[in-house]
Formats: structure tokens, C-alpha cells, sequence
DNA sequence: CTCAATCGAGACGCAAACGTATCGAGACGT
DNA sequence: ACGTCTCGATACGTTTGCGTCTCGATTGAG
């Protein structure tokens, strides 16, 4: 939200945009590292070399500021592929996940747990981390059933963004079934394609 | 693990089994409720009516009870089932799912952000809530080889019981997608029976 | 140039929860 | 029946982290 910015500016802070970045990556790094509870404000101040009052002036309180930093972490990594066929798309989605530019898991598991007091939390790590890469999945099929690759009724569509997203969720719990980075990659080749009647 | 109750018995201790249960009850409720954090020892000596020094003296520290608790759980949901089918025992287990009979889902949630921290509780949720469920799918999947449903090399075999559990960790974050019971149903209705080349 | 407001740094109070210690009451073995 | 150990309950010290407050330095506006 712009609400933090603007109020910021209103108050004629000193926190430059590239300054705010600083501050919401250094939330996140404390996220990925240990989950919600590693991230303190003790924490954030000294890895950011600011003083406390500064965080509270900007953000009332913890959650606000984790939410803020979520928030401004838009960015998605599936919604640059298109290589003109959705089979090619899949494919190059499950790449990336491998060399992992994939969808931020890390995150994902940070938040996983700490959604359960702060539902706040959970939509923001929706709207920013998962919403985006699921409406990029959704687009390669759209394409894919444009281009008559797949039929438009064909009901395992609804599941792709699910069964991947699921995948990264769970891949680290079957890690002694796929040691590697092509679990997604097995995951497309092996199930998703034949369910969409592909190759 | 019975090296808890058998230094327990050992040192004549007068907490019964049933008692014990109810402690580990009490833990793996309060888990469910509001994830590790949530667990305290003056939480569950109130919940039980117990003192907290009875607590430490069975139990060194907080990880080591969680553990336990987690440990006396084991009990899985898909591995009574047996059709006579693939097919069958497949949609019985999406079917018990939708009863909530299935998978421990709270605990896997629960338990998600905490091992980051305690690599102890991750492998007694391992061994305790997934494995079991795992191994009953995989039991499904080898009886439907021998039975000659699937072909016993069809890659998609091994993505199955991760495409289950995956689904179940994913399926609150599309709710507004799947809406109703039937998620893991439709899942194997649309994607996994096709990608077993059954029905 | 001057003044006011924010900055970084950190002390402070407060609350929660871990783990220990204490205490009377009651149960078990002999 | 008696002594001992564990029981439940609770007080205690310690740590940790949130949120507030103070303080000198610095910076931007007029």
C-alpha cells in the first residue's frame, strides 16, 4: 500500500524510497532465516543501523511492518515465460523453479505458521508471493487452450497451479524420494502433461 | 518413542498411560490451536490440571515434550483402506479427506514454521503424521501395479502421495478457487487417475 | 542562518514464558 | 503403619522482545 509512503511523506520523513527498500529487505531476510519470530525490532534496527523510534514512527507495530515489507516484495517469476507453446511454458516454469527464480518458498514456509494469529499476514503473502505466480500459470493455460493445445474443458486445468505450488510445499518432505531440482520438473513431464491429453 | 515411558516407569513415576495421553493431548490441541508458540508448559499444566515441575520431571524441556507428543500420535487415516480397486481406494481416501478423517492437517500447519528452528519436531512430524499416510498410498499404488491397473513403469506413480499432501497443504490458500470438500476428490478425478492411464 | 523536526542509539518499563525451587498433601512399597 | 517419593500448585529468577521515552546530532525548510 502507498498509505505508509504517503503518510511518510505528510510527515516529511527522511526515509528515501531506496531506504524503505532497505528496511522491508531486511524484514524479509529475517523472515526467510528463522520464520515470523526471528524477526524482531531490535533485529531490524541494528542489521539496518536504525534506531527503534524510526521503525515505530514509520510502521505502529510489528505486524504492520511485516505486512508493509510482504507487500512491497511484488514480483513474479512465472510471468515473463512465453515461449509460444504451453507444454515449452511448463517446462520452462519447472527450470526455473530449479535454479531457484522460482516462486519464493522460503517465504512461504516463514509465513506459513505465523498466519495463524495475524490473517493479515496471509493475505499479504497471498496478494504478493502466491497470487501472482498462480494468475501467470493461469495465463499459460489460457494461452495454451486459445491456441487449442489443451480443450477448454479439460478439468485437470484447474489443478496446475495447485499441484505446483503444492509441489514446492511439500518437495523438502520427500526429499529422500527426489533428491534434486527437477521435482517440479518430473511433476510437469510425468503427470501434469498426460492430464492435459499433451505428448 | 518409549524411552520417555520408560524412565518414566523406571523412576516409579505415578503418571499413568491414559494420563500421559491426556497430557500429549493436550499439547497436540493446543499445536493445532496456535502452532508451537502457542504450546506453553504453563499452558498445558493448567489445561491438564498437572504441575509444571511434573511436566520437567518427565520431560528435560518444551522441544523434548512436543516431540513426545507428536511421537504417540502415530495413527494414519489412509492405511485401512482397500477397495479391491485403484481406482476405488483413491477416491475412498479424497472421500475421508472430505470427512476430515484424513491426514493431520492442523499439525502439519502447526508444525511448519517450528521446525525451522527444532529439526526434532520436523522429523517427528515426519515419521508420525506424513510417513504413515505416505506409505499407505504407496501401498495403494504397488497392490494397483500388482493388480495390473498401472503400468508398473508409469513415472506418475511416484507423484501421487506428494500431489495428496500437497493439495492438503495448499488448498486453504485456493479456497476461493475450490470451494467445498471436494478438492482432493477432484484432484484425483481429474489428474491422477487420467495420469495413471485409469478410467 | 536559524529553528524545528527527524535521525540513530539506547535506556526503560512491561509482559510472557522458560526452567528451577519450594511446599503441603497424598499414594505406594515394605 | 510409616517413611519416602511423586503429585499439583505456585513463587521465583532469568531471558527475550515489544513498545515508549529520552538524548544529542543532523538535516531540511524558509
Amino acid at each position: 500500500m502507498s498509505t505508509q509512503a504517503a503518510t511518510a511523506a505528510a510527515r516529511r520523513s527522511k526515509i528515501s524510497p531506496e531506504r524503505e527498500l532497505e528496511l522491508y529487505d531486511a524484514v524479509l531476510d529475517l523472515l526467510r532465516e528463522g520464520g515470523y519470530d526471528s524477526v524482531t525490532m531490535e533485529g531490524v534496527a541494528a542489521r539496518t543501523k536504525c534506531g527503534k523510534a524510526t521503525l515505530y514512527r514509520q510502521w505502529k507495530n510489528k505486524p504492520l511492518l511485516v505486512t508493509a515489507a510482504l507487500g512491497r516484495n511484488r514480483c513474479s517469476f512465472f510471468s515473463g515465460i512465453d515461449t509460444g507453446s504451453l507444454a515449452g511454458d511448463l517446462r520452462e516454469a519447472a527450470r526455473a523453479v530449479g535454479r531457484r527464480e522460482g516462486p519464493d518458498t522460503a517465504l512461504m514456509e516463514a509465513v506459513g505458521q505465523a498466519y495463524i494469529k495475524h490473517p493479515d499476514l496471509r493475505e499479504a503473502l497471498r496478494e504478493t508471493v502466491l497470487n501472482p505466480e498462480i494468475a501467470a500459470l493461469d495465463a499459460m493455460l489460457r494461452r495454451g487452450v486459445e491456441r487449442g493445445e489443451v480443450a477448454p474443458d479439460n478439468p485437470a486445468i484447474d489443478y496446475v497451479a495447485p499441484m505446483v505450488m503444492g509441489m514446492l510445499r511439500v518437495e523438502r518432505l520427500f526429499e529422500d524420494r527426489f533428491h534434486g531440482e527437477g521435482t517440479v520438473l518430473g511433476l510437469i513431464e510425468s503427470v501434469v502433461l498426460p492430464a492435459l491429453r499433451i505428448g
